[in-house]
DNA sequence: GGATGATGTTGGCGTTGACAACTCTGTTGT
DNA sequence: ACAACAGAGTTGTCAACGCCAACATCATCC
């Protein structure tokens, strides 16, 4: 269903282009990324089918502003969920991992749009930055780690991405359906764990 | 570039269906999949826009007969990669740990195909089969090393899933363009070499 | 050797993303 | 005050696509 208003239709719309990015994160979450078409918000917000032109340069414009918002909100959540300093290394890692299948699958097709084409060729600098920073979380929680001799030493982007493949494979299975909703949390919580066992100095 | 030969255009293709699906995996690998169009492939297989619907009821029907191949093979790599009960569980692991993500990166597209919609109401139960088929082969991989006492027991399920996870994660990741390719080779056998001691049991 | 069903073909509908040319409107400079 | 301007939205068009219906061709089996 449309989201537009019945209010005196300026000819411009004041905020086309936050209204845009808000219908279209709905459409995402109802109907998934297939479903999203420029004209459909268009329609929906109110507004011809050539204006969202003005404010994205293309349909991949779009979609990478929304991915940018995303990992935004993303990281977000993860520092949100680690806590401070003080608790157990265990703890930080288990919430941690928990807030990122939370978001996977309470976003799952943002998630896909954030994590597909990255790699595209040009892709504007502020997504990267925005997915590196979301990234930020578990590495610091992993230097913590390490401070903390939880943690192996060693390069830490290393044992950071390595570590958090895991988590997010898990996120990315469950977002594929692979993985009963009623038993992720079980198994999200038994990865971390063993996680943490993985990653503990040896000796 | 299309594929069509030039030879005698006879009316009937011989082996329409087989040629859709080869010329459609070669669009996948060189362009990814927002560029698979069906009348596309028709054009390259030198046939009309119309004909891939005699054996394709419509695009996602292709896409699951891409998605239940790609599963048939990765399983068939999966299962040569881990070699004979012999070995040692670390280096069985490592092996398939090696192989999954080389399919990944070697497979990208057609991987975002095969993990896409699942969980799609309706899918077909042979498309269901052969992702079950493949992940076959991590979950007997975890059965024998529960026989040989080198993993923790428990719910075999859980535990392979839980630990192909870290796996998959590594796979999602350098398809999404977010490991370094060069430094892939490295993080695996990490990845694969902390799994080890996550999993092994207590004590 | 003619009916029949599988396999391809032509034609067309509705939708989409992209583009060009035009119009409306708020601001700015004089 | 008001003309010029630039930003924001509009209409109109195009090519491509997915899907569908109607028709054509061919191989096979009574």
């Amino acid at each position: 269903m449309g989201t537009q208003t019945d209010a005196p239709r300026r000819y411009h719309h004041g905020n086309l282009r936050e209204a845009l990015l808000r219908r279209a994160e709905e459409v995402l979450a109802e109907s998934g990324a297939g479903e999203l078409s420029l004209r459909g918000i268009a329609r929906d917000v109110g507004v011809s089918h050539a204006a969202p032109r003005r404010h994205f340069a293309d349909k991949q414009a779009l979609l990478d502003a929304l991915a940018e918002d995303g990992f935004g909100r993303l990281a977000v959540a993860l520092d949100a969920s680690v806590g401070d300093d003080g608790r157990p290394f265990v703890e930080r890692l288990a919430a941690m991992a928990e807030a990122y299948v939370g978001f996977a699958v309470g976003h799952a097709a943002l998630l896909d749009v954030m994590f597909t084409g990255k790699h595209r060729p040009g892709v504007d600098a502020s997504l990267l930055a925005a997915g590196a920073r979301a990234f930020q979380a578990p590495l610091a929680l992993v230097v913590a780690g390490q401070a903390s001799g939880d943690v192996v030493p060693g390069d830490v982007e290393r044992v950071a991405t390595s570590a958090w493949a895991a988590i997010h494979g898990l996120a990315s299975m469950a977002n594929a359906g692979l993985l009963d909703a009623e038993a992720l949390p079980g198994i999200v919580a038994d990865t971390a764990e063993r996680l943490v066992l993985g990653l503990r100095p040896r000796g």
